[in-house]
DNA sequence: TTCTAATCGAGACGGTACGTCAGGTCTTGTT
DNA sequence: AACAAGACCTGACGTACCGTCTCGATTAGAA
């Protein structure tokens, strides 16, 4: 979307794309992303399905944004180092698990693998903010906390996927996992 | 699929299974999953779309057992445990990467999150496999099995579909992380 | 539409086609061509939505047909030449008076000027019909017919356009002026 | 449109009526009515679709006017009354066959039967006028005149629709069809 | 050999959502 | 006020795919 609203014209009206986003988090928390329509999200945010494609040109970047906004910010952490990122490592796990983020999340999974474009605005919205968040505050290198990212999240969606459900001891395992590697660095091997 | 051939009636083909996963395969290497149409696939093995209803009775179960034969059986081998086992999971990260396996995968999760049977199936075909192998050679527990799998599988593919691609050495640290955890238990640190 | 049916396959719906002519026209009966949309005629006769695009490619090629099928055929008459000549020109103008014949040829002459495939069809489907009739128990030049059938419709239609209505006497006077330049040749001019 | 330009505020610019007015005939010109949306008059005309709405309550209403634009007065004709009556009635038949009028007029044609103010409008502006013309000046009483434009104009139009265009012989044969009729009355022979 | 029952190919069918388009209204800032 | 620009709502469009169904034509084993 254009940052700078152009001078002439109508304006566009402010609340739409909060309502349009709340709504699809919404419905997105009761069913998969698949099974959402854009009328019916343009039915609950009160507004024309022409509007909704006149800011998002898919149902792909629409997805992108709403997730971030139900993300939201890994909570303020005034904690020692270790024990912060862990907190915001976890905090991101237990995000996913939720509904309308797991579900909006592996919906766009799928269409990420057929979309550059896609792919690159779910890693600017999605990922670099937590990320950089996490090196802003702690020296930890971007490229690592990356990886541990996609660990956390693939790990813990998959898991979902495959059983239905993800125990809290398995989080808090893949967590530890992936934390751990972050610190001592991935390339402990088993070999000597 | 019935396991037992009816006595009466004309017997059904034999190749067609073969050739209908096979057409699966194929057109899911070049596009995703939901890009492929079953008449495409159909028209691919040169059968009739009811030919592949009378066997399977959903696009889902169709691209399980797809997957399930490309996928294929991890490699023999000899060596000591540890080494082994490494092994094992380092061509399984190494599968999930090429095109096909992970076009169907990536599908699957998605409709798995909305579909218990399917999310059985899914386990019984492609998961338990491989867990069993690992298993049967060696000791260890098959829950930890299971969720190094998932860290593995989650993990590669999330990567993928946030990058488009994954470095070898990424894929070596996931590996390594997930034997890792396997060996030496996955609970290192549940306190701080 | 194809006239033999392909050999294989499942066979049309029989009834589909009258079905959906019927609804078409009693459709039309109330309100304008334009008024009416595919979606409210699939839904009148009980019929998909693509059910009809598969016979039809457009609106247009529907309404010729639901045109021909209201339409029917002038009533046989064992009359003089011209005393029967000119009660079948009086049909066809009765016939252009009720309000779903009207509809649809009102609707159809306006799509007409920009597809000449849809002329074609007009012409074979409605006039050419009536022109044959009246040619093959009467002599009568087909050209001449043809602009005849061609004034009649016409002044009828542009008279309702015009006035919302036309009279009994109107309709008289035009058939008559028709039928006048059917027998005495249309070249009379006022001029000496 | 108000007869009486308000006295406060901005004065309404002169040009526009004319240039919208012009811009409709010309695009009129090319493809049929119902293809050229408001949008497009708006941009030739180099004026906001706001300001076009502002005269003309809808896209019919400002058909019409465009219509009595493009159409024009009938030439003087200082002759003897049957045969500048005649020269009026073809100079009319000759401006329908433009592609510009006769799209115009079909499209109205088809509008107005489902709207009687546009019927009122469309009478008002164009037969009107011109029958009003003929009456002025040549002994001739309005209801028969209105008959004779009503045939002149639903013939040849029928006819080119049906037929794609119509020859200088047919335009020859209705106008002296109607002008006979006019003359002798239209009553020839109602009885057999 | 004829009968029987299931398979196969071909394609029609119902249903659901898609993304687009045009008419007409409304809301800004500017003249 | 009028105007330019463009957002907005409404309603219909024609398309695509899924999974089901109905045919005629096969193709075996059973009677």
């Amino acid at each position: 979307m254009a940052d700078v609203a152009s001078r002439t014209g109508r304006p566009r009206r402010a609340d739409v794309e909060a309502a349009v986003l709340d709504a699809t988090a919404a419905l997105v928390g009761d069913r998969a992303y698949a099974q959402v329509t854009i009328d019916a999200i343009a039915a609950r945010a009160v507004v024309a399905k022409t509007t909704i494609y006149r800011r998002w040109s898919s149902k792909a970047e629409l997805a992108v944004d709403a997730l971030a906004r139900t993300l939201g910010d890994p909570p303020v952490d005034d904690r020692d180092g270790a024990t912060a990122v862990r907190a915001a490592v976890g905090w991101l796990a237990g995000r996913v698990r939720e509904p309308d983020v797991r579900h909006l999340l592996v919906g766009l999974v799928d269409e990420a693998g057929r979309d550059p474009e896609l792919r690159a605005r779910l890693r600017a919205r999605i990922r670099d903010p937590f990320t950089q968040a996490l090196c802003e505050r702690w020296e930890v290198e971007a490229s690592v906390v990356d990886l541990v990212v996609d660990v956390v999240l693939g790990a813990v969606l998959h898991r979902i996927a495959m059983s239905g459900d993800i125990g809290d001891g398995d989080v808090e395992s893949v967590v530890d996992l992936a934390v751990h590697a972050l610190f001592r660095g991935p390339t402990v091997s088993v070999e000597p």
